[in-house]
Formats: C-alpha cells, structure tokens, sequence
DNA sequence: ATAGTATTTAGACTTAGTATAAATTTAATT
DNA sequence: AATTAAATTTATACTAAGTCTAAATACTAT
C-alpha cells in the first residue's frame, strides 16, 4: 500500500503493454524492448512486470502454456486461444452470474474470481484459403 | 492411434492417480510411489503421466500454479482453488451452452473447450475457529 | 532363437522465473 | 549542498518443472 512509483523502467515497459494489440510473454516484452533501443536487466524486466500487476496496472495471464502473458486491458474479462496458430483473442462476455452463485452454493466457498481460457479454433484457421 | 499399453509402471501411476482423492502433482506423484515402495526414473514418471493423458486415462489440470496437477475424474468438471489454504475442489457444475454459444458468436471461434479455474476461499478458511 | 519395436533408465539439458549482493539512483535530513 | 537512508537496477547465481538423448531392458512377432 505505498504509493506509485514509475521509474522509467517501469514506465517503458507499461507504455509497451497499453500499446500493444497482443498479449506477449515476459520474453516477447525484453525482445520489443530491445528492438526499441533499451537494454534492461533481465531481473528489472520481472521485477517491473510484478511491480505493475500488483499496481493493478496490468495484468498476468496464465493460459496454460508455459510462460504468463501480460495484459494492458485491466478490466475484467477472458481470453481464447487457437488451437492452430495459438493466437489469443479477447472475450468481453463475463461467465453468468446465476452460475457463480452455483457453484459457490454447491462448494461452500466465497467464489472472488474465475479464471477462464477457451480453446478452439479462430476464425482465419477456419477457412485456410482465404 | 494405437492400443493402449500398460507397463507396470503406467498401471502403478494410473492405480495411484484413481485411487487418490486429491490432485496430486508430479512431484507429489513422485513421493507417493517411494512411499510406496516403487523407484521408477524420474523421466518414465513424467513420460506415463504424458501417455496417460494422451490416453484420456486421466486429466492434466493447469491451475495456474508452476506445476500441473493430475486428476484420476476423467468426466468434464472444473476446479475451485482456496486461496488461504491451497485446497483444490471440484466443481460439478459446468457452465452454461448459452454463454459458451455467445462467445463463440462474438469471437467468430469454433470453441472446443473451455479451461476453469475459480478462486476463493474454502468453507474451513471461512471459519478459522471450529 | 532372432530380429525389430517399444519402454525404461540415468543423466544432461532447457525454459521460465526467483534470489542475492553489489552498484546506482532517488528521496529525505541535516 | 552534503550526508544519510531507502529504493531500484544490474549482473549473476540459483531453482523448479519439465524435456531430450542415448544406452540398456523388455516385449512382440516371426
Ligand atoms: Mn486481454
Ligand atoms: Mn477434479
Ligand atoms: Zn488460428
Ligand atoms: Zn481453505
């Protein structure tokens, strides 16, 4: 609960996130970095991308592959991944309520939050001659 | 596409996984068989757990943890972890084909599968004092 | 029995991330 | 402004979880 401190690591790397379409991983994160001229320590590139998930200021994914992904859209919503050519797509409807209420009736738990991932196929690996 | 083959390390791993109540990881698999007293390589544990779940003998859960639990319940069903303490439920209730229908929709995918994880706190945490 | 295929084993290697300690930067105090 | 203290970055060592490889065993089919 201390106030927000942006070093300009920090600060590069969040202007990064927010601008980019995609989702990349921590490695992805320090090759663009390194393509726009910076060159930080590996450690500060982790200890930034905690920094700012705790900071609420973006988001860690974890997929189910082996690296987490971040996230410059802070507000809650899902994700769905091609199964063909990995590509993840966002997923603006949130899971019902009355299923909430469910499953937090049927397991005795205080439900916080819920993680989803789809899987599937997208709509370009669909049609592969288009 | 080939016949099922149950080395007798397979078969101890899988009797192991069915017969427990929790979901265990592969460490924790690992432990469980020297308790046991079965030795087998390190890689031949990780290589049956590949193949029993290739073989949808059992399922690999990703919980968002660093390591993938095994779970012997092969019928689709998620999962609700405790934040307080680590527990790991199941979760019967599967969510709803009008929510899934809408995603799909939305996002122009062909949805497969959907991955669940919900986090809360579980009915002992809520009551520490019992 | 022999040859061919599949599996296990031991151990090297990889990937993703954490921990540590020194150097640097930033902020606070005199 | 100079000094001290706190926070951050850096380089590097280390860890955890899992994959890969090549030799040794075991199983299968002739
Ligand atoms: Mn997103
Ligand atoms: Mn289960
Ligand atoms: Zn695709
Ligand atoms: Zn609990």
């Amino acid at each position: 609960m201390s106030r927000l401190n942006l070093t300009t690591q920090r600060k590069t790397i969040l202007d990064l996130i927010q601008s980019c379409e995609d989702h990349p991983t921590a490695a992805e994160i320090m090759e663009r970095l390194r393509t726009n001229g910076h060159q930080f320590a590996y450690g500060t590139v982790y200890n930034s991308l905690r920094y700012l998930t705790d900071a609420g200021l973006i988001r860690e994914l974890k997929l189910g592959e082996t690296a987490c992904r971040y996230d410059g859209r802070t507000e809650d919503h899902y994700h769905i991944v091609c199964k063909k050519c990995g590509r993840v797509d966002e997923v603006l409807s949130a899971p019902p309520a009355e299923w909430i209420r469910e499953v937090a009736a049927k397991t005795n738990y205080d439900v916080h939050h819920s993680q989803v991932v789809f899987e599937g196929v997208c709509n370009s690996c669909k049609h592969p001659n288009a």
